[in-house]
DNA sequence: CATCAGTAGATCG
DNA sequence: CTTAACTGATCTACTGATGG
């Protein structure tokens, strides 16, 4: 058997501030003003998210996910654009795209975010790595008047906390033997994974910083956490993670969530809506030849409670017509729970399968 | 006990 | 003047049922 080679090269590449960047780049006239770009729910003037906030904005103290009102309040000079998807994905796929030639494989983690392993294609040398990504960080500040910083350690969970370590347009290199030097000092925030429930968690333990955790026992952070995150944690905390990249991550659910203009009550209140989420995913999954054995529904009640019914199926789900039925059923399901305000609604599929086979033989 | 179905919880940007 | 205001998407852990 062949032995993997023992030293990987692995880096992240973390656009900035992605959407508000691309926002900035369409107003030179805005020069460094605050820039957000915001989830209008349409309820209410202010009814809504940050969804992505400029560094001068981030300055103010405004974050991805807050509030509108909030940030208004905190940076009341801001410029405020309504979040584009579709055409970040765009520039998403083309910056990415490039990122193949520098590397042996990418993984796409997200619309901001890739991996790229350059074990040999910088035949384990590190500054050869460095030359080659600061090389790519160069092209996409050129070709696309955006910045991104870029990690590069010995596997993907340094990497990401790496290209994290300074932004924006951050270059940081975390050799082997620095590992432990370099994850020692940070908060437990830092990993991947962990949120402010279990930071909260730790931090009644004493546990505060991924030095706290190393020299907390495997069996207590599996006693406070329980199995999976205690052991994730063990080990994270000493920077080790062998998962290889994976150039084919491909989504396991798919789901579309609205807020209403106003909060409802009855199926009848909110059956247009939910048809409307039934065209939506039925057609994106068409679109990709992607069949699925399981959905469901969901909806959030006004005091953001939240609900959800989900079933499979023996057989992919065959046609829009059985899919609405489905799905009306389930939310009429949900519905006689409990009562309670619907602020917003879902319609979620998964379980992808490839396309049904076609029938042949008994054709005949 | 391995696997599956259904649901709630946590995280992220 | 005061108060409340809070998206959208995904992944994973937990729980209970089922079958070998």
């Amino acid at each position: 058997m062949s032995s993997p080679p023992s030293l990987r090269l692995i880096a992240h590449i973390d656009m900035d501030a992605f959407f508000a960047s691309v926002e900035q780049r369409k107003h030179p006239e805005w020069g460094n003003d605050p820039v957000l770009v915001g989830v209008f729910t349409g309820r209410s003037e202010d009814s809504g998210v940050v969804s992505s906030a400029s560094y001068s904005a981030r300055k103010m103290g405004v974050r991805a996910g807050m509030p509108i009102f909030q940030a208004k309040n905190l940076c009341p000079s801001a410029h405020w654009v309504s979040v584009n998807h579709a055409e970040y994905s765009t520039i998403s796929e083309q910056i990415f795209t490039r990122l193949f030639s520098f590397a042996d494989v990418v993984e796409l983690a997200s619309i901001d975010e890739a991996y790229a392993d350059l074990s040999i294609k910088a035949k384990g040398d590190f500054s050869a790595a460095e030359s080659l990504l600061r090389e790519f960080q160069t092209l996409v500040k050129k070709e696309w008047g955006l910045s991104c910083s870029v990690g590069l350690s010995v596997n993907k969970l340094v990497a990401k906390m790496a290209s994290d370590a300074r932004k924006p347009a951050g270059f940081t290199v975390v050799h082997p033997d620095e590992v432990s030097m370099f994850l020692d000092p940070l908060p437990i925030k830092a990993l991947l994974g962990v949120g402010p429930k279990t930071r909260d968690e730790l931090k009644e333990k004493g546990i505060e910083t991924i030095l706290d955790i190393r020299r907390a026992g495997l069996s207590d952070l599996v006693k406070w956490l329980g199995t999976a995150k205690g052991n994730y944690l063990f080990a994270a905390s000493r920077g080790i993670d062998a998962a290889p990249l994976d150039p084919n991550r491909e989504r396991k659910q798919h789901s579309r969530i609205v807020t209403l203009l106003q909060d409802a009550q009855s199926w009848t209140d909110v059956a247009p809506r939910v048809h409307d989420l039934v065209e939506l995913v039925w057609s994106e999954t068409a679109e990709k030849g992607q069949f699925f054995t399981q959905l469901g529904v969901l909806a959030i009640s006004s005091s953001l409670k939240q609900y959800s019914k989900s079933k499979s199926l023996t057989v992919p789900c065959a046609t829009k017509e059985q899919f609405s039925g489905e799905i009306e059923s389930l939310f009429l399901l949900l519905l006689e729970t409990e009562p309670f305000l619907i602020r917003r609604i879902g319609v979620r599929v998964s379980g992808f399968t490839a396309p049904p086979k076609q029938k042949r033989l008994f054709d005949f």
